[in-house]
DNA sequence: CGGCATTATTGACGATTCGTCAATAGCCAT
DNA sequence: ATGGCTATTGACGAATCGTCAATAATGCCG
């Protein structure tokens, strides 16, 4: 359906073909709305194919998310170089260009239009973390409070939930929707300030 | 396996204890973990009767979600009478408390815990977009901009996530967690100012 | 070039689950 | 009591999941 023969390829570049096609099945049609024999006879692969590199339906599912949370992950990675300021500006912005481009998957990720459960959870909660895990370093704090920790993760929801609407409603000027996000975290920071003295 | 005997009951009655069984037996094992049959059996009632009442397994499902957002939706109503400064805190207070009574289900819920898909997202956006009219309706604003929305919806996402992780670490001191929900819609407000002016 | 070993790929199969529906059984009115 | 209404049941057909032995494409080596 999609493929011409049953070409015989290499293990990995078969198997970057056949998440790549899962970020465009997925995206458009979600998890568990079509059999997986359908979902071989659009990736132009036989059934058993997809059982023999990913498990089963799940399985499939899963490394298609983990592959873009991973991609996250990577491209949010702020400059080491800067100071603070300049660096989380190009996180965010960093951010909200991923987003942007890619705005199919993702958004669909973070606004729970894929399926999602606790274990989808978990891999978004990795990026969640970790750029909780890169404030808090770049800001010299190494035992957050209950509090601050929550306040961060908050932000964090909010940037990711924001960017989804915003594409939603056609992702027009970025730079507006940067500098809210931006003095969005002020009251997170007067929250790590005043935790990190007591 | 629940219940006593096949007691034949009026249907609404049934209908309520199936849904406040749905909201336990979700809120722990989560959605498709079990097939029909053993989620009948556990309920004590045979797999036809669910059947009979929600039409199938996501309509169960279903059904179970919306009576939480409905809930919350109905519990989180500011008071009319007085101005919005208390009227914005009463608010937040009551979803706060409303998370931390009925943690299991509404911090699995909005976490993800339980399977979201788009269908899943409507329900749970409800809530969102019902906050969102009650606020700008407040301040007595009629025509938002993108971006105020945006904002509104992101500080909304703030709290929700907010609480689920603030009761996954145990929810204690929810008056500190209250004042940084609502120094965080600071940002949020300057958006709506400027945008209003303009 | 040709035959062989390796392994990527297939499709039919058994097991499980979804959703249906005719049959059953409890409750109320007369 | 008894008869009608309807809440409730469980066996059935259709569809899907995941397995596995068979197949065929590729590369290697003589």
């Amino acid at each position: 359906m999609m493929d011409l023969g049953p070409r015989r390829m290499t293990t990995e570049a078969r198997r970057e073909q056949l998440l790549a096609f899962g970020r465009r099945h997925f995206a458009e049609h979600g998890y568990e709305a079509m059999s997986m024999d359908a979902i071989a006879d659009r990736a132009g692969v036989s059934k058993g194919l997809l059982y023999h590199y990913f498990g089963n339906q799940r399985g499939f599912y899963m490394e298609t998310v983990r592959s873009v949370t991973d991609e996250v992950i990577a491209i949010t990675e702020p400059p080491a170089e800067q100071p603070f300021d300049q660096a989380f500006r190009v996180m965010v912005t960093c951010f909200v260009g991923y987003v942007q481009e890619h705005s199919a998957i993702y958004a669909a990720l973070v606004r729970g239009g894929l399926g999602s459960d606790t274990e989808v959870n978990e891999l978004l909660d990795r990026v969640r973390t970790t750029t909780m895990s890169r404030i808090l370093e770049r800001l010299g704090i190494r035992r957050p409070s209950a509090l601050s920790q929550i306040a961060i993760y908050g932000w964090v929801s909010l940037i990711e939930n924001g960017c989804a609407e915003w594409t939603a409603a056609g992702g027009a000027s970025p730079s507006r929707l940067i500098d809210f996000f931006i003095s969005a975290f002020e009251p997170v920071l007067e929250v790590l300030q005043s935790e990190q003295r007591s």
